[in-house]
DNA sequence: TCCACCTATTTGTGATCACAAATGTAAATG
DNA sequence: CATTTACATTTGTGATCACAAATAGGTGGA
């Protein structure tokens, strides 16, 4: 009885998993700039890991989009010029608007609340200065009103636009200016979630990306 | 003098990335069965490269969702539950829907001419019952049509999204009705074209995505 | 001073080996 | 005869080694 032949699965992934999961990470906050060239050992060495999971990882995150790999030097992170960065916006503003308004008819009372909650959170953040958790906050509420339209693999590629905005999109916090106009965006998305007004919620999703990305357009590359 | 140091920097990119685009034409063109579990030494044998190259480019598609990965287990070909294939479908509809009316008004005379002809080939390729070439004629129509739209990104994701579907919808031509019902939603989305009515060809392109999954859905997983 | 060429180091790529987990099979027990 | 346990094989994962391409650094000449 109880033949321990793990008892309670251990949750316990491939190592290759949990560097993935770590860059992914790295990533996404803004550890690396734009243009820099990832090393395999390099990267290695700093997390502690052998050469191998980090080689996959590196693999997996270019397959994502999330680096670029040049055949035989490595991968770097990209640079994006300005066409790019306008599409990226473009589809961001699709994805994210349908996925907004497809989430606002689904979402009950007590999300609304969280929502709320968080939008506070936000708020006191940004008066605080601490970009940190105005991030945190900022992700938990999109992820939480995305989820809500019920739709994986929506939700799956926003994910991945995030993933390829993040080097850039963490350098948000060097204008000032941009987080007032931030702030008004995410309470007039607020107001429309209480009122249930899915197209207001969409254009309010659509303004906020849209006026994110107007200060975000000059960290591009010049082209 | 002409010391060759390359001359012709010859376009010979590493071997993963051709046994990445291998694998992934055959996934494409449904050569492995959904719920199949692709071992790494079987398809290193299958196309006689060694496994490294194999292991790459397994994971590089398994980031990319054209394969599931599971941790110890290596990687099968996802089989899609009735839900996950609406959802497949609905993202595509939405996708290939806005690339195809962004195409419309940007595609000039020629390009057009070319769509024409692509849509009698695959007219012809039905009446000849050449699934081949229907396919093939299909892929370049729309790779033709969503180009134009002249996002790249937008181009990408739904070439994801052709990925996901593509080890069910290869098994399109097993109903014979289906060909009939596919290629008046192709004529109907010349006739928008001609008309360059980009509102009519993205509800004919939404059109021509639905009656196809009409055909597919029953091969889905019980789920 | 600048540019070309050559050399040395670094770095990605692929092969091979070693290990651990998982699967499949067969034997043994109720 | 069904179920389970034990074992043998297969298979993914990670480490280490070997090689080729690329980059960087230095030296020579115009």
């Amino acid at each position: 009885m109880s033949k321990t032949t793990s008892p309670m699965p251990v949750p316990t992934s491939t190592q290759q998993d949990g560097t993935y999961a770590t860059l992914r990470q790295w990533i996404t906050v803004g550890r690396f700039l734009p243009g820099e060239r990832l090393k395999i050992r390099t990267v290695a060495a700093a997390m502690g890991v052998g050469q191998m999971p980090v080689r996959a990882a590196l693999q997996r995150l270019a397959a994502e989009g999330a680096l670029i790999n040049v055949p035989n030097a490595g991968v770097t992170v990209p640079r994006l010029s300005v066409p790019e960065f306008d599409d990226l916006l473009q589809m961001r503003m699709l994805l994210e608007g349908e996925a907004a308004e497809r989430g606002c008819l689904r979402l009950d009372a007590a999300q609304i609340g969280t929502l709320a909650a968080l939008c506070e959170r936000m708020g006191r953040a940004l008066a605080a200065n601490d970009a940190t958790d105005y991030l945190a906050a900022n992700e938990d509420f999109h992820v939480l009103l995305y989820r809500a339209a019920g739709s994986p693999l929506l939700f799956e590629l926003i994910d991945t636009l995030w993933l390829k905005a993040g080097p850039i999109s963490n350098q948000l916090f060097d204008s000032p200016e941009a987080s007032r106009v931030l702030n008004d965006a995410h309470t007039d998305l607020m107001r429309a979630l209480e009122r249930r007004d899915s197209a207001g919620v969409r254009s309010a999703v659509e303004k906020d990306i849209f006026v994110a990305g107007q200060f975000l357009r000059r960290r591009c590359k010049g082209a």
